[in-house]
DNA sequence: CCCAACCTACCTTCTGATAGGGAGGGCGTC
DNA sequence: GACGCCCTCCCTATCAGAAGGTAGGTTGGG
């Protein structure tokens, strides 16, 4: 949590916007000058290169996306709870169209034509993301929680291409609703006692 | 199937390769260029501008993939098989490094940033895919070759989510084999007779 | 007095795109 | 068969604009 100016935070939530958009070659310093109301020579100051300004914003996503799950960890007990508050959190982005997509998901997308430093925090931050997943998964099905049909690893990383692949399909129809109706057979096969 | 010169194809050959690494504003004239071994402005001549190389890449590569699927359904006629065959295909694309992506994946991901013509060639394709999921979904279904848990439609949805989302996971991870490990549990669950 | 924050002005390189010309093959006419 | 004509393909030269980035100056608060 490195302690920025509000200009900085500023740059860095229109960066986000922008990279959700179009990724990384999607957007240029002047796209972020229009919107923050700041000389494009003036981003430099805060962030002297693109890829700095890149690499603190998915690091910061990173620590972000750190700092909801053990907040989500502590406030839900029940691990389908958990999952279900996660899918339903990105239900929510497409269809109010905040945050209708994940930067990482994009980034990872264009991940071979990416800065080096910049494909780092990316992958960084898709193992967070699986690991979490994944004792998510372990904890519920030795709670009973919730009903696995492969190890949990497994069941982390399908989950996970669920989620991102139903938020690209979102997407590509433009119907946010799609993510709803992929995501609700894949948490109902997860969920104890039900009949399929 | 309009017949273009050898050029024109070997144009169309590398810009798919580019755009798989990187995306639509990933890669540039000049790139093709000095792959193909012909001058910027030769490119012209064959693609008078980028969204029209773009378009014809995409609407070719729906035709072949709709060439491709025709096949398919002809050679195997068990619909477990054909989604197999499906999965394998992407399977060894990634492992060989050959096309470790797909096309309209990329560019959907960039869906909002893209040139509207270009766009809605790969929303085609999307819809294209779907609806063959759906009908191999739905004959599986009704030949028991298939077992779903949910409509057709939405099973074929979750399938393709799941294959694409089991795509980011390679690129993301670097590790062309979780796309396999992703696969398999979704493949056994709509076998029938599989214990689960 | 300093320093962060922002500015103007400018630079280099790349971007997609155009103009115009040259080489060479195909084709009809004499 | 020779001539002229056109058309395809590719070239050089050039463009305007956008890209990321730098240099150096101004302002204003602690």
């Amino acid at each position: 949590m490195s302690n920025l100016s509000t200009t900085a935070e500023d740059i860095l939530a229109v960066a986000r916007t922008l990279i959700i958009n179009g990724g990384y070659n999607g957007f240029s310093y002047a796209d972020i000058s229009e919107v923050v109301g700041i000389r494009k020579a003036s981003i430099h100051h805060h962030f002297p290169s693109k890829v700095d300004l890149v690499r603190e914003l998915v690091k910061r996503y990173r620590e972000d996306g750190q700092a909801g799950v053990a907040a989500l960890e502590q406030n839900v007990p029940n691990a389908l709870d958990i999952l279900k508050v996660y899918s339903t959190h990105w239900s929510k982005c497409i269809e109010d169209a905040s945050r209708p997509y994940c930067v990482c998901a994009l980034l990872a997308s264009e991940l071979p034509s990416l800065p080096p430093e910049v494909a780092a925090e990316v992958t960084a931050f898709f193992r967070f993301i699986s690991s979490w997943l994944g004792s998510v998964m372990e904890r519920g099905s030795k709670e009973g929680t919730l009903t696995l049909s492969s190890e949990p690893d497994v069941e982390a990383e399908a989950f996970l291409a669920t989620v991102y692949g139903a938020m690209l399909s979102a997407r590509a129809y433009g119907s946010p609703k799609v993510f709803g109706t992929i995501l609700a057979p894949t948490l109902s096969r997860l969920t104890p006692n039900a009949a399929h």
